[in-house]
DNA sequence: TTTGTTGCCGAAACCGGTTTCGTGAATGAA
DNA sequence: TTCATTCACGAAACCGGTTTCGGCAACAAA
């Protein structure tokens, strides 16, 4: 390479990392031919100098039994499409337990495997901002998380889904509307059920604590849930969900008592799985596009780590309604003004 | 390091790395004190060397929209779990084509960012194979492919399995056997029809090919298939689907004519899928450990970057059989040994 | 005692880059 | 014309290891 244009290497490594004492006609000589011996430099050459690697980190908590399991394949290819394009790889690890999250991200950073993280699942109080913030290894944050000061994240406004939830169903004459949360050791889990209860309160309805459930991230709990609010004295005529994996155990349910869904029993849940799309009938859900928040979050902690601030490396996107069948309107209720909601069947 | 030991770094490098000709004296005293210190040589300087940088190479294959999919969370940690306790890492990245496969798996050799690869899915025909011997990099396959010539692998028996199934079926009395395989372009799905038809001619049943149905991964085409055998003249009493994902495709069609499933018709899968387990009646199937599949390969794949010989390389191992709800006894018949199968409802 | 061996380790080159430092040439001001 | 800058690049040190080479000491054979 640098016999070929007769300058040292020093020049083309100055040249192709854009320092300023390099004449801009030599610059162009340099990458055009770099361009046309498809010459890359070593990442591994340049890190032992810089100390990086140009690799991002990503570490799997196995142990983490929760939706996003079936979206993984989307979520790594969004990532990698993302960090391949920009001359970067993805080193995954996967721990069984917080502790060795932990363990496995100090060691990555320690032998220079990752230069970053993106930490998906993002807890309320979570330990892996603490220990990264400690390292002061950059990182990017998939949700939110309790205190975001100093974090770059991606996340999917699940709040306004919830909330748009309530008054799609409050248009629909639902009154009684029951909540089912996601894990509570999930920051998401808070939000959603802050937008739950906003739209309650701008649909006008009141927020009965017997129709909410916490904790419910799979098909067993949903059921469970779905158990305890239909044998409530004054049942829900609709279910929002904050899983669909949750919302799915309803089906069961709602079967064994005779319940039609979408008829007399609405559901309405987030994160559009193709195994709600596929229920009869299908689940009405707000759809997150999972192969874009792995490009964006591979996006923002490149940029992160080149060293831009992380007040400014933060993305709020919405989620897409999609619309099924198991949202139908209201079931006829004795007086439709005061009565909220019992079921005259 | 070495300053507090008061040998060189060329010493301490040949003693961690098993040189001869250091006094085994010295090389304990190098190896304790690294162990004490926490001292692990960077790879990236080791790299640049050796041209090794410890690293498994995996390429996921977006396009390939079939079963493995779900299994990704396991079939990682379970790759990441050998090989950073050996002290490798893995190198994730996707491709949407498999002309872009090969063309990103070209690039991490070169850019020397995998020292091998993880091969999923074998095709009976696989160009990675090709690329992967041209460019002599290491590589051990998640299946076995046509040609296994320099080839390590690890797989499951597939056939067995499906050999099983029809042997249980005949068992419960049935005679007239559906087989819906998988991708045609698969090598696994050769095997399971080779399976298929040695089970039906160990059980002394003659294999109709109108009862065969090429290619069903998806639940969509898994329905279809069923459709398509249920409204044969003379239609099987079971089903053995090579792939759980497409045999749930049934179910609604078993619904739709009236079949009742473990009783009208029954049904044999394999993959040993969750969901499977949660469809009612539960799918019988042969369940896969993709954990341990992920831990062989990575455990392979480092033996084979170290230079041992493929042939020894290769590991078979067995399905385990679950039993659910969708397998029965053949239904009653008019007459039990001439009439092949004819459903009197 | 001299002359091979052999065992063990240090010195130094090397891997492929990055970065510091210094310098010749071109440029501008006096 | 002269001197001070600035520009643009080469030379060389450096990163943290690996590997080659050479040499000292101990020991055996002559």
């Amino acid at each position: 390479m640098s016999a070929v244009l007769g300058v040292t290497k020093s020049t083309v490594s100055r040249a192709l990392n854009g320092y300023p004492d390099i004449a801009e006609q030599t610059r162009l000589r340099v990458e055009r031919m770099a361009e046309q011996m498809g010459y890359r430099p070593l990442s591994q050459a340049q890190a032992i100098r810089t100390g990086q690697s140009h690799a991002l980190g990503l570490v799997l908590q196995v142990y983490d039994h929760d939706a996003h399991r079936p979206f993984l394949t989307e979520f790594l290819a969004g990532i990698s499409y993302v960090a391949s394009r920009e001359g970067w790889t993805l080193t995954v690890a996967s721990a069984d337990s917080d502790a060795a999250t932990l363990k496995v991200m100090r060691q990555l950073v320690e032998d220079r495997k990752a230069d970053g993280f993106i930490l998906p699942r993002a807890l309320r109080e979570d330990p892996r901002v603490e220990l990264l913030r400690n390292l002061s290894a950059p990182f990017v944050i998939f949700g939110r998380t309790h205190d975001d000061t100093d974090c770059a994240w991606y996340d999917i406004a699940g709040e306004d889904a919830m909330r748009e939830a309530v008054l799609h169903l409050a248009d629909l004459g639902h009154k009684r509307i029951g909540f089912v949360n996601g894990g509570t050791r999930y920051n998401y889990s808070w939000l959603r059920e802050e937008g739950f209860c906003q739209g309650m309160a701008e649909a006008g309805l009141p927020v009965d604590p017997s129709l909410c459930v916490p904790d419910a991230v799979t098909a067993i709990a949903g059921a469970a849930a779905a158990r305890k609010l239909l044998s409530h004295p004054n049942p829900p005529t609709a279910i929002v969900y904050a899983v669909d994996a949750a919302a799915l155990g309803a089906w069961d349910v709602a079967h064994d008592k005779g319940l039609k869904i979408g008829h007399d029993l609405s559901i309405v849940a987030y994160d559009g799985s193709l195994e709600g799309a596929n229920a009869t009938p299908a689940l009405t859900s707000f759809a997150v596009n999972i192969h874009q928040a792995g490009e964006r979050l591979a996006h923002l902690l490149i940029r992160r780590i080149r060293g831009e601030d992380p007040s400014i490396l933060r993305e709020l996107e919405r989620a897409e309604f999609r619309s099924g069948g198991s949202m139908g309107p209201a079931p006829c209720l004795k007086t439709l003004d005061y009565n909220q909601g019992e079921r005259t069947e």
